[in-house]
DNA sequence: ATATAAATAGGGGTTTCCCCCTAAACACTA
DNA sequence: TAGTGTTTAGGGGGAAACCCCTATTTATAT
């Protein structure tokens, strides 16, 4: 029998998912959480087998809830689970110890196969998945990895300025809001800049809007 | 007995909807559709009750589907499912002919209800799209305007202006590029922080990109 | 344990932005 | 034809952003 732990936030596809695998009779649904923050006080109770995670999470991401999880409970094999097929998202979960990453548009023959995959210790992709990582591991080493679409970490300190920044603050009212120097922000600005390839603030706050940088 | 076209890109989804519609009685689902391009040839064979659709389809988006359907086949009844609880996608699916509007974050319970209430010749919105019709409404009142964005007209060269103020040009580089003065450009930029109501040039990027403002 | 990255902060200088003001030429339209 | 809005353009000034540089302290990861 394998213990399933369903988390994602979209009521509609947790039920869904649910009765796909109720029809299974050696998978079994323990439990499910509609955000990030519930997911390991609910594994500290129970241990399922593998974990459905959903990557965007409101409360807690599913990076973070994968890198926590995986020091905790390394047991607990994580599915990774998402509607948006982007290289950033993909390697990010799989370097914090997800076992395979399927998308939302896989069906439920796939669902299964992905599941029982996982469970017997090995790792598993979508076909998409696969392409996409390909063409990241090729287009990073054409460019050594700079230029295109894929951006560099963004600090958490970093991601407080840019949202202010993209609220209209100036610098000298972030600097106040942070309790830090105005020096200090312009340092933040300037990587800022510097990693989103940005030429001004009109740049920091169009790369920011159309790549949804700041969501989570 | 009502019957069901599901119509979304996402397998698993579509799977899921399935399941929770199977145990209904007086429910059943004729067909799925994967992208917005099968779903008018389909129902042109088989005319279903209710179609529940996705507003962000590959191939022909919710939107055009919606209008088309409403003026070729008004007897099949849409109910809009989406993701996102956006303003510009509710009120514009709603103008095209949808009779509710759900999220995929409703549960099991909700969207049954909400499908007999369409059949039923009812409009049904969930409580969070409720709440975001009202303050789209509410903050176009306040702005006193006509359709659908609550700014003041931007005129052609404003326009201009501000597509290369988004794509990061300096006033001067503006100014060389359009063949006019620094001064003027200074000139539309002013123009353009009043009647957007914008601090600054992250403020104009900002509601330009979320209001789509350049998008025509 | 020791690189590596992040967060902090400063000096000093240039460029760009934003604001106030005015004002002419043109185009639409009531 | 008078009025309204658009596009053009200027002077002058202050604030903000951006750029170069260095440098310390503190997490984090290997």
């Amino acid at each position: 029998m394998i213990d399933i732990l369903i988390a994602d936030d979209h009521t509609m596809f947790v039920d869904g998912i649910e009765s796909i695998l109720e029809a299974e009779e050696d998978i079994q649904v323990i439990g499910r959480c509609y955000d990030g923050l519930t997911i390991l006080p609910f594994i500290k109770n129970k241990k399922p087998d593998i974990l459905l995670l959903d990557v965007n999470l409101p409360g807690k991401n599913g990076i973070e809830v994968c890198k926590e999880l995986n020091s905790k409970f390394p047991s607990v094999k994580v599915l990774a689970i998402s509607m948006f097929n982007e290289e950033s998202y993909v390697s990010e979960i799989l370097n914090n110890g997800a076992k395979g990453y399927i998308l939302k548009n896989t069906g439920r023959e796939e669902l299964l196969l992905a599941i029982k995959t996982v469970h017997s210790d090995k790792t598993y992709f979508s076909k998409e998945v696969t392409n996409t990582i390909m063409k990241g591991l090729m287009s990073s080493r054409k460019n050594g990895s700079k230029k295109t679409s894929f951006f560099p970490k963004i600090s958490r300190r970093e991601k407080e300025v840019l949202a202010l920044i993209v609220d209209e603050h100036t610098t000298q009212e972030i600097a106040n809001k942070l309790f830090i120097s105005l020096k200090t922000v312009e340092s933040h600005r300037s990587s800022l800049l510097s990693k989103l390839n940005a030429r001004n603030t009109a740049g920091l706050v169009r790369i920011t809007l159309e790549n949804k940088l700041l969501a989570s």
